[in-house]
RNA sequence: CCGCUCUUAGCUCAGCCUGGUAGAGCAGCCGACUGUAGAUCGGCAUGUCCCCCGUUCAAUUCGGGGAGAGCGGACCA
């Protein structure tokens, strides 16, 4: 595979495929990012865009996961000592994940956003930004019903964190694209360049593929999840035998969650999935790439149930180092 | 600072005017049907009615005070 396709994997868009394309002409020595609000446990979202981060490092990239307690912080998620706290958990998690810890840079955000140098250019981008632009820009990230102040300034800080981390490619879920549309608009008013973005897919909600799965309301995966829970919300979960489901009754638009788990998770880890199967239904099978096994939903070769056992010892084999860890850090 | 509106089930809200401790929709849980889930059908549950004081035999409901949230307070019309 060479290096643009790796890079562009499984990818719900990049802007512009053009710098990307330049950036892949040389991946050495580049450096990606993404920011993350320290919370105690990782879950599934963490999961997704850390998957195309070990790609982008084995691309050769160099990788920076901000770890944003400021941002957290501007947010809404608590005091600066408790989000700290679990900025230090969530370090050791990623790790745990597969982060290869020699090659990431882990970077707290109050390490370099403090500064008067940095606090000045915020203000200059302030200046350029109106409030509803920054307001739309945080809709699907704020935290609360109502805009206060401080997530105006949110995400003119991350736009500012792509120029101080000095950072090539910005990656992040579709939840920030308005973010990093607003930051290629604003910094080039600050001489500085509009940043390249890749954002990865949102999994659909697992119990009715409709949206984006949730991690504060509804059920989402988690790595602390035991192997029963994940079981029992992977059984739980929406999942016709099609790859693409019919609209809800509603209209809204649904997909299948636990083939878009397969696909952003299970299939960019694993070499082969063996799907286990009993005997009577025709026995093992094994699938080498997504299409195969989604075809196979398709068509009805592959029943959910199956799909579903494979994918939650898939999931439970993922999660299985950080949730160790975690016990570690609770102990 | 001043004014208006809101606060009842996990969520959105009804009820309060005409006091007798509460309802709907959605979500949830259980069961049936499917070798998963969903859909469908059947069943089940849930509440410091924001807090305090007062009136009353009795307050979610009336009165007073307080808290939280939202919106508004130039000009023009």
């Amino acid at each position: 595979m060479d290096a643009y396709d790796l890079i562009t994997q499984n990818a719900a868009e990049v802007v512009t495929e053009d710098e990307v394309r330049s950036l892949a002409e040389d991946p050495d020595g580049k450096r990606a990012y993404v920011g993350y609000e320290p919370s105690g446990v990782l879950h599934i979202g963490h999961m997704l865009t850390a998957n195309k981060l070990i790609e982008l490092q084995e691309a050769g990239f160099e990788v920076v996961v901000l770890l944003a307690d400021v941002h957290a912080y501007l947010n809404g998620k608590g005091t600066f000592e408790e989000i700290r706290e679990t900025a230090d958990r969530m370090r050791e998690q990623f790790v745990a994940y597969g982060l290869d810890e020699s090659n990431t840079e882990f970077v707290l955000g109050s390490e370099f956003q403090l500064d008067e140098e940095y606090t000045l250019d915020l203000h200059a981008l302030e200046l350029e930004t109106n409030l509803s632009r920054a307001e739309r820009a945080m809709a699907e990230i704020q935290s609360g019903d109502t805009a206060t102040v401080a997530q105006a300034v949110y995400p003119l800080m991350q736009a500012l964190d792509i120029v101080y981390l000095d950072v090539d490619l910005a990656i992040g879920g579709m939840e920030q694209r308005k973010v990093h549309m607003l930051a290629r608009d604003t910094l080039p008013s600050i001489d500085e360049e509009a940043p390249t973005c890749l954002h990865t897919p949102l999994i659909a909600d697992l119990s009715t593929g409709v949206g984006k799965m949730s991690s504060s309301a509804g059920v989402s995966i988690s790595m602390e999840d035991s192997e029963e829970e994940l079981r029992e919300k992977v059984n739980k979960a929406f999942c016709p035998p099609s790859r693409d489901p019919e609209p809800a009754d509603d209209g809204a638009d649904r997909d299948n969650p636990v083939l878009q788990i397969f696909e952003y998770h299970i299939f960019p880890r694993f070499c082969d999935v063996v799907v286990e199967r009993p005997e009577q239904y025709g026995g093992n099978l094994t699938y080498d790439d997504y299409e195969s096994l989604a075809a196979d939903l398709d068509s009805g070769e592959l029943h959910p149930a199956d799909a579903k056992g494979a994918l939650a010892d898939y999931l439970n084999e993922l999660v299985a180092p950080g949730r160790e860890k975690i016990r570690e850090q609770r102990s």
